[in-house]
DNA sequence: CATGAATGAGTCTTCATTCAT
DNA sequence: CATGAATGAAGACTCATTCAT
């Protein structure tokens, strides 16, 4: 319990130093020193600087997509279910600001993670939207030529090209639920049969 | 011609390896070794590792927007402009290979660089999309409703997006123009008022 | 207890060093390794190179300036005074001979150190003989025409331009104590009422 | 002569900004820009940067000394001549000032150029005031104990002190012939058989 | 002779990682 | 388990010197 609470205060700090200063400005004496923990303790639980960043993606992505995969749950709408993803999605860029931007900035665009990224969270994040879109075309609901494999990454790139805009910038003129909306709008409306469904 | 040569040399090497290895993972004297130049000669061309980076840049974007305008000029029909903006922009990261990798990797997500970012090139590239869509609201073709300031971000990350995975994946189960349809279709039919004009 | 020794082992080692080579031809490689600690150990004591040459000055000044004071205060006399802190200077020279030298070369006389120089340690050690010498004049011993400001850059310049000759020659013709008592003579008789008195 | 004009602007630029930077902190460009020719061109009229220092040195000691002997022939009498060159050196401080900061700052204290210094201009200039004190000796003015070799350094340290105290500080005390009115007044007291003939 | 672009050896400093306590 | 002092490898950058023109 205490040794977790000591990971957990590690993988904390790390987020919030990486986030602050990015992964390679970012140095170990700060975040032992954020964590209240020595150094070398740091290399108890991890086994290098790397996979700090990588164990809070991997652990974070965990809860995102349990927490997502829940939410989905409540509603059977294709559409909502879209609906949904993409409100959530931003809603968790807010609330988790800080591991949000390691993720924006760090990991999904290090090249060195990225190339050696052998996790699958990513992808079984990913995989929620096609799953989604594949279900709606059964239905059909959603356009039968839409690739859910391309389709699923133009949804993502949208987002996430929105989220870094909100991580990154200061001074932001749309709110989240405003941009959820316009997200949806165009991209349910782009793979629907029925354009006005929305 | 000479100077401009071996300026020429050192940021093409600078490409290669910043996408190879990273920003932080390349080394002066690898970049020196490639161009064939010492590694003092690159200072005389650069004032340090970063100004390489945001060099090619600046520099890269300057031509790709000029060609992009002109190639756009070349058509009236705003959704053909929009159809043909994600053409180019998905030819140029083929055609750009090592220079899409470092803006897609290293220079768009490096936190420092990102937040220290003060060329507008970005920006222009993005406001090419929103104009677009403007002219189409004002034409009619496009639903009046859509933000034009959050569409093209909607846009230009569903491309970017896709171009990460270009870039990084190796083996790919689409080809460059069948994404660039799929991409088209959603998003222009996303936008328009008639659904069924593409 | 071992932190100080690691400290004052580094400051040993680079006063050797410096001694031997001069700062700008002096290696941290080299008074690491003197010292018997790694290069990256001497950072954690001091801020840089320079930080080593200037503690190395102001810790032995202060260590000499009170070895002085408590010197002189064993005789009254304000000849006497002068005569002991003639011995005493030359003496050091001597004992301390490599911290001597990198005084004599490089910190009094290196620009960027005379310059920046911001310690009152020198000044400290010259006012010494000024007291000394008013202190003659109100006893009437020191011609009342003497001005101790300029007197004792004299006394010091006499016995710094013999210290450095000494530290530089590898053949001395005359012995310290003879060479004091040369200095003694003149600056004593120089200064005094009654010049038979020495 | 254009030759020599050339070889003479780069000593008077070499002398202007080793006297302000050092001369580990000047730059051969910085010289060759000043004196307005190419950097390759320095090296065309002296080894190397070690060479333009000593040439400095060697080259003004020379004009100093023809000077100073020249001055000295003018009077007579020990006493005066000693009062000469105690007023011709500090005159000549103020006068070449930059050439006498190098000197004072550079030269006679970098340990690289005072250990090497092969050159006999500086022994030649204290000789001129040992001769001096011989002579006067052998005339019966100056105390026949008096070591010439140790007096003639411990002028020369005094007036060197206060030369250097004149080149460093910034706000001086006392006028420059004040100051040479005080050594000489000490000095020759201090060698003088009779205390009272000055 | 003159140029100045090019060279590349050389060094301070940083910081992830280790290990004795 | 925890510490944090110590390590030392690694790399950006400088600048005296060279050499093709």
């Amino acid at each position: 319990m205490d040794n977790n609470d000591k990971r957990e205060r590690i993988l904390k700090a790390a987020a919030q130093v990486f986030a602050r200063k990015g992964f390679y400005n970012s140095r170990i004496a700060e975040i032992a020193n954020k964590a209240n923990v020595a150094e070398g303790t740091i290399y108890l639980y991890f086994t290098n600087k790397d996979e700090l960043l990588t164990t809070i993606f991997e652990q974070e992505m965990a809860v995102v997509i349990a927490e997502m995969k829940e939410e989905l749950n409540k509603v059977d709408d294709p559409k909502d279910k879209i609906k949904k993803f993409i409100e959530r999605h931003l809603a968790l860029i807010d609330e988790k600001r800080e591991i949000a931007e390691v993720f924006q900035i760090e990991l999904r665009q290090s090249h060195k993670f990225m190339k050696e990224y052998k996790g699958t969270k990513f992808r079984d994040y990913l995989n929620i939207i096609s799953s989604i879109i594949s279900i709606g075309q059964k239905r059909g609901m959603f356009r039968a030529d839409i690739i859910p494999g391309i389709a699923k990454r133009i949804l993502f790139g949208a987002l996430d090209e929105i989220s870094n805009y909100w991580v990154l910038s200061t001074t932001r003129q749309f709110s989240l639920s405003v941009t959820a909306e316009e997200i949806a709008k165009i991209f349910i409306r782009g793979i629907s049969l029925d354009p006005n469904s929305i």
